[in-house]
DNA sequence: CTCTTGACTGAGG
DNA sequence: GCCTCAGCCAAGA
């Protein structure tokens, strides 16, 4: 199961949002880095445009800043930050409030079951 | 096959 | 802290 690297990362992003917990969320470059390719955080992104299909928590992943850069992707303009203020998280300016509090690093998952 | 674009990030000024 | 540039890899035209 070594095959080229581009077939996994898809199916690990996906793995990793479907396992982030309800009112946690985790940037594209932590997904990125736990995948093996810390500067492929773009191809993250790209993922999630595809993960739109799926019953993947896209709106659970944002930008290291915190801002929800991906919310113009979902269906009306204020969708993903109505979902994540619904999980707890507080957003302002399409900005997560408390955001080292809210973010929940993939490493966690097999260091501690959390 | 080549070129452009993209839900990003880190380094440099 | 803000702005700009380069790197990253894949998909679409």
């Amino acid at each position: 199961m070594k095959d080229k690297k581009g077939h996994n990362f898809y199916s690990k992003v996906y793995e990793i949002v479907r396992l982030i917990p309800l009112g946690k969320v985790t940037t594209y470059g932590a997904i990125a880095n736990f995948i093996g390719s810390p500067r492929s955080s773009k191809m993250v992104g790209w993922a999630m445009n595809a993960s739109h299909k799926l019953n993947i928590p896209s709106h659970r992943v944002v930008n290291r800043k915190g801002l929800l850069t991906g919310k113009h992707h979902f269906q009306g303009s204020n969708l993903m930050q109505q979902l994540l203020e619904n999980e707890g998280i507080k957003i302002e300016e399409n900005k997560i409030q408390n955001f080292n509090n809210h973010f929940w690093d993939p490493n966690s998952m097999i260091d501690r079951k959390n």
